[in-house]
Parts: structure tokens; sequence; C-alpha cells
DNA sequence: ATTTCGT
């Protein structure tokens, strides 16, 4: 593959950058201090000492990507490095050679599928994540990864690919699996890949609750991709509907959501293990915005030998939309304020999500907001199946213009007319009165702005929550403007254009 | 708390 780098890679341990120019590379990189994937990367200013990124004979590329360091440590590590905006790094588990994707074409992907991802997805190129996390996936021998990856990087792409061009289209059984913490992240998730596959004949189909179908009286499985959610493959598994026997790459998307104590870590494990029972050599790809501190301690103990690709927390989504916060006396005036402001002002601002911590607590606004004339839809896992299809396509018909929901959308849910996210409350840690879940709120944040598109974040903070609301700035250092609730319009308006929405 | 299922 990538012919054109051959004769500057071919003997590095390297994956490239997308835009690396071929004369770069400095012997700069002797003082980098090992950094291990579970290390904090965030906070500490720059530990790229950008002295050493010598600007004068530099042409600035347009994705911002240097030269790549690389550094041979005396295990068999090595370091990847963009000196310039290091923001991306990855780190390969052995000697490997890697090169980095410029072109879709450099990834040896077949005619069928690479026709998809320019005439059905009308994709150019691979953005960076794709670029660099991809050959580490399609390269022989295939190697699990732990990826952390920006909201709306594109990411599923990364590993719908990867699930793609590792099935054998000949082959009628299920050969690759991926698994998500939401049965909507799974359904929007499998429109992807079955876009993208629409030229090569690889079937794909969702193992998600349904409505009124049972388990039981399905046929056996031989679909060759499966999207799905943790209770339904499991009993899929369980009643012997889906064979692991040819099961080629496992794909856990929220990865650290899969794999938390507090979220889906014993269901994630049992499958991975049957998985590993039947294909012992099935890849294991494990993408995720976030890892918390002890979900990303924890994953590494159960892939080996991975290669791992990780940003820098601050790189994480949150600059590109505005956040603010607007202290209210009472839930009341939190109504007012979404009724008065972001109502009345958000005629052409696109769509907006209100974000509740319970199902009550969205049930609870759905009825005042509805009483007060407006047209607002709610999704929460306590609907029936049936309904929580209709809300999320009305939404993404752009029927709805505002959508209530619990954290059931947090995550990977992906509308780009979302423009504002409110959180009516703050997302807290299970059983913590004071202690903010921070990854959720990223989450939460990233629905707003995908792609790179301008948005805003209302958070609506009574008293109670105030050192919530402190502490969440504090960790991502990030600055939340007040917005005063009551005095004027002019207070949002000028909030509103500051995000680049008015 | 939230998610997913089973029972």
């Amino acid at each position: 593959m990538a012919d054109a780098t051959d004769s500057v890679s071919s003997t590095t341990n390297a994956v490239e950058a997308p835009e690396a120019k071929s004369e770069t590379k400095q012997s700069t990189a002797a003082a980098e201090p090992k950094r291990l994937w579970g290390d904090e990367v965030d906070d500490s200013s720059d530990e790229e000492p950008s002295a050493s990124t010598a600007s004068e004979d530099k042409v600035v590329s347009e994705l911002n990507v240097g030269e790549l360091r690389i550094e041979d440590e005396e295990k068999i590590n090595t370091f990847l490095d963009e000196p310039e905006d290091s923001n991306v790094t990855a780190v390969t588990s052995d000697k490997t050679p890697y090169t980095s994707a410029k072109t879709f074409e450099d990834l040896n992907l077949s005619p069928e599928l690479l026709k998809g991802i320019y005439v059905e997805m009308k994709f150019q190129k691979p953005s960076k994540i794709q670029a660099i996390s991809l050959p580490m996936i399609l390269t022989p021998p295939y190697k699990d990864l732990i990826a952390q990856a920006h909201n709306g990087s594109g990411k599923t792409t990364c590993f719908a690919l990867g699930m793609l061009s590792r099935v054998d289209p000949k082959l009628k059984a299920p050969q690759a699996l991926c698994i998500c913490p939401t049965r909507e992240l799974a359904i929007q998730n499998l429109q992807v890949v079955s876009k993208m596959a629409t030229y090569t004949g690889i079937s794909s189909e969702c193992a998600v609750p349904e409505e009124f179908t049972a388990s039981r009286s399905r046929a056996p499985v031989m679909t060759q991709i499966i999207i799905g959610t943790p209770g339904t493959i499991k009993k899929w598994m369980t009643i012997g509907k889906l064979s692991l026997r040819f099961m080629k790459i496992l794909v856990f998307d929220e990865a650290d959501h899969m794999l938390d104590a507090d979220g889906f870590r014993d269901d994630s494990l049992r499958i991975m293990r049957e998985i590993r029972k039947s294909s012992p050599h099935c890849q294991v790809l494990l993408f995720s915005a976030t890892f918390s501190d002890s979900v990303r301690n924890f994953v590494t103990r159960i892939v080996e030998d991975y290669n791992q690709l990780f940003v820098k927390k601050e790189e994480l989504s949150l600059d590109a939309v505005k956040q603010y916060k607007v202290y209210c006396p009472d839930e009341l005036a939190k109504v007012m304020v979404i009724r008065d402001r972001i109502f009345e002002l958000g005629e052409n601002m696109g769509q907006t999500i209100i974000f509740t911590s319970t199902k009550l607590g969205a049930s609870a606004l759905h009825k005042a907001l509805v009483e007060l004339g407006y047209d607002v839809s709610t999704i929460q896992g306590g609907l029936d199946m049936s309904a929580r299809d209709k809300i999320v396509k009305e939404f993404k018909d752009g029927l709805t213009q505002v959508l209530i929901s619990t954290d059931v959308l947090a995550r990977g849910f992906d509308q780009q007319q979302v423009n504002v996210v409110i959180n009516y409350d703050l997302p807290k840690k299970h059983g913590m009165r004071l202690e903010p879940d921070y990854e959720v709120y990223l989450h939460r944040v990233g629905r707003a702005g995908r792609f790179g598109r301008k948005g805003a974040v209302f958070n609506l903070v009574t008293a109670a929550e105030k050192a919530l609301m402190e502490k969440i700035e504090k960790h991502f250092g990030s600055q939340v403007m007040e917005v005063p609730p009551s005095n004027s319009e002019d207070d949002f308006k000028a909030a509103l254009k500051a995000a680049g929405l008015l």
C-alpha cells in the first residue's frame, strides 16, 4: 500500500501524518519523555517544546499536521508524535510499519467499497484520525486498537471501514460485531455502515430490542456485520442464533462506557470472552471520545499487543462550541429561560436538545413546556421502542425543533442541525451529590457543533448545582460565561452571536 | 442517576 511513500517509510516504524513533508525528519525527539496511553495528557500546557519545530523552512499544511517524530525505545514501543500541534498521538506496539493514508486509495480497499466512500458518503479524503487509525486497523497482523477520537471527527467511519474491509463478502456468516451502549446509536451506526456498503454486497443488521419480534423465532444470523446493544447480542448468543466462529473483528463504540464498571462492563466482557473462545484471533477495536482514568487503566488489561491513539483532552471538542451558564433561582426559572430566551430567539438557530438527568425529569419538563403551548418531543429509555424510533426519526428529519432527552442520546447521537444544547440539569456521578460526571458533560456538549459547526451550550444552574458547575469549569479549564437569566434578551442575543448562531 | 435485558 501507499506506494507513493515507499521510498521514505518502508523501513521505518512510522505512521506518517497525512500532510507530512518528506524533507522534515528531524532528530529532535531524543528528549521526549516516554508517554503511555494511560497517562494524563492534559492540563500541563505544552509538553511539546515548540522551540524544536523550527518554523523557518516549514510549510504549514492545511491540516496543520507537521512531521512526525520517531523515537525508538529500548522496548519495542515506538513513539510517534506530531510536534506542531500534538493533538493526536499514535503508539504502536511493535515494528509493524504503518504509513498513514493520504487518500482512501492508500488503504487497499475494494473498488466497491471505495465507490461507496466517494459516491454514497461523499468523502474526499481521510480525516486526520482516519488517516492514522485505518492503516493500523487494516494492516496485518491485525492488532487490537484503543482509539480516543474527537466527537464528530469521523470515528464511526474508522470502524465502519474497518469492519467492511475485513469481512469476506463471499462468506455468508457473521464476521464483524459492533457493540453500542444504546439502541439509537446502534441504529445510527448501522445506517452509516449499510450506506457505505452499498456496492459491496456486504450485509449488515441491527441486534437491538424490537417491540414485536421474539429472538427465538428468528433465523440464525447470516448477516455479515452485526451492530447492536449488549442485551440483544447476549441473547442471540445464548440461544445459538449468533455464531461466533467466523468473527474477525469486534468493535466497541463508546468503549469507555461499554467497559466501565458503572456501565456495561460485565456484558461487554462476557461477549468478548465468548468471541475469543470461538475466534481467538478476533481483532478488537475500542473507540471513544473519552476514557475516564479508571476505565483506561482497566482497558489496557483486557487487550494485549494493542496499538493506541489518543488526543489531548483540551482538543476534545469543548472549544468548538461556546459554553454558557445561567444561574436560576429555581426550576421555574429554568423553564422561563427556555421559554423566553431559547425558544424566542431560537427560530433560526437550528435544532436544540435539552438534556435532563432522569426520565422523570424529562417527562416533567415535557409536560411543563407542552402546557405552555410549545411543541417539543421527548425521548427516554422508558418509552416503547416504536415511540423512540418515531421520535428520533422526526428529529432527524427536521420535523421537530426541540428534543428533550435523558442521557440516552448523550453519546454518539449525530444530528448536524443541532446547534444548541441545554443542560437542564448538570450530569452527576452516580450517588454523588457533588461530583460532576465529566465524561457525560463532554459527550452532551459534543451533540452541538458537529463536525466543526457552530454551537452553544447553556447550563441552567441552580444554587445547589453551583459547585458542580465550578468543578466542571475547573476540570476542563474552559471558560463558561455567565448569562443573566432575566434582565433582557440582549444578553442572550449577544451570547448566541458570540457562538456564531445569530 | 443513565443506558441494556432478563425475569
